[in-house]
DNA sequence: CGAGCGATTGAAAAGACTCAACCACCGTGG
DNA sequence: CCACGGTGGTTGAGTCTTTTCAATCGCTCG
């Protein structure tokens, strides 16, 4: 179960120290980490931060899920990214002068710690493996938004949604797939009512099974094959 | 008129010493480049990089349009990016491992000078505020990704027709917007024929005008609300 | 127990796409 | 000089996808 209480979670068994940008620390520098980050809970739909807001340092997930969107005219949402245990969110924002332009906020109970932004940068000035690695991953998302920006103008709704439950999937990996119908369309890109009805035709295609709300993927192999359609 | 032949252009006269991530460069950093780039003149339709390829280095555009596009399933071109006289093309790709997820090809006679990616993370290693321009740039395109991915997923394809044509009157500053009617579809996201008619639609509204197959746009107020919408 | 939110369904309308045909321009070779 | 072929631009008709609006259902929370 989570830990509710706003004590301190010691880095060294943090999971991002393993799969983060962070993984590059020795434990040194671990220890510096672990004194000037401080520790959050956070309830489900609690925002790290707001779009238009100035960034003051960054977020990293010890435990939940958080969802990244923007917003589109009438103020709907357009889900970019999930992040799970062991993500750094809004990393981004640190190397640009100007306001979020995104939001992140928590899909679920989440245990998320801090560190500001002169500390981190500090890290980053410190630390050339930790620059490299950031230097990657942004160019890496970078290309990773290609494809996405190449699915939304090309493939149908049908296959982004055999897209999205399979990024939704490794996420969750292990878990359900659990989220509102609303955020899923967000994520897709289609109104709730479309998405509802090809999840409906998904499950008679036998290639996933509702348990509640949560999904279960039964036929990854089928998804990847619309996906690619 | 355009210089057809090889010759060495100078960076002290390049427009990209103005406006690129080079402004920040000294005039010895600039003598510098001047020494280690390589000049090259380009045919229309003529490819910088392809998808799948090994960066070896990256381009400084001095005269000329480079669109920058990904494929989709059945190869049909997403346009990401249209670059012009000044920028840059396919510095992401120096600072990951892998093969380049786009292509690079010009769409118009082009001046265009290669500095290969060992002398560039030279300088970038050796210039911090280069590097800190790189950063800042990977992030404000990140961020410009996110806008790009929300337009996709929720305007219309007249809305997204708008949108392109405020991006591409700016990228064309002074001239005419001249794409094929095909290059433009791929960079809305939709098809030709749909195109065509929006096009026809916003002539008939007053919103633009074509010369040819070149645009020029008439209300660029008309062209917000639209996009807007 | 009632309010309210999230999930679901139906029916109709709007938006886009596909296919097919035709036009217009341009450079080539005879 | 002119017919030819090819590419890019345009139009029409029909179809499919997706959205929108309206209504219903089920569940949880106070």
């Amino acid at each position: 179960m989570l830990d509710k209480s706003h004590k301190h979670i010691t880095c060294e068994n943090c999971l991002a120290k393993k799969n983060s940008l962070f993984k590059s620390f020795c434990d040194d520098q671990v220890v510096d980490l672990n004194a000037v980050k401080t520790c959050a809970y956070y309830k489900k739909n609690q925002p790290l931060f707001l779009e238009g807001s100035l960034p003051r340092g960054v977020f990293c997930l010890n435990s939940g899920k958080v969802k990244v969107f923007a917003r589109g005219e009438e103020g709907k949402e357009q889900i970019i990214h999930v992040a799970k245990e062991g993500e750094i969110v809004g990393f981004r924002a640190m190397f640009s002068e100007e306001p979020y332009k995104v939001t992140a906020s928590t899909l679920e109970e989440s245990n998320i710690c801090f560190i500001n932004k002169s500390d981190f940068l500090n890290l980053v000035d410190t630390n050339i493996t930790l620059r490299n690695g950031i230097m990657k991953e942004l160019s890496s998302e970078l290309a990773n938004r290609v494809t996405y920006i190449t699915n939304m103008a090309q493939k149908s709704v049908r296959g982004r949604l055999a897209f999205a439950l399979i990024l939704l999937e490794e996420i969750y990996a292990g878990e359900l797939i659990n989220l509102t119908r609303e955020d899923l369309a967000n994520f897709v890109g289609t109104a709730t009512e479309t998405l509802i009805r090809l999840l409906k035709d998904f499950k008679e295609e036998g290639i996933i099974q509702t348990h509640g709300r949560k999904i279960e993927v039964l036929n990854r192999e089928d998804l990847l094959k619309i996906s690619g359609a």
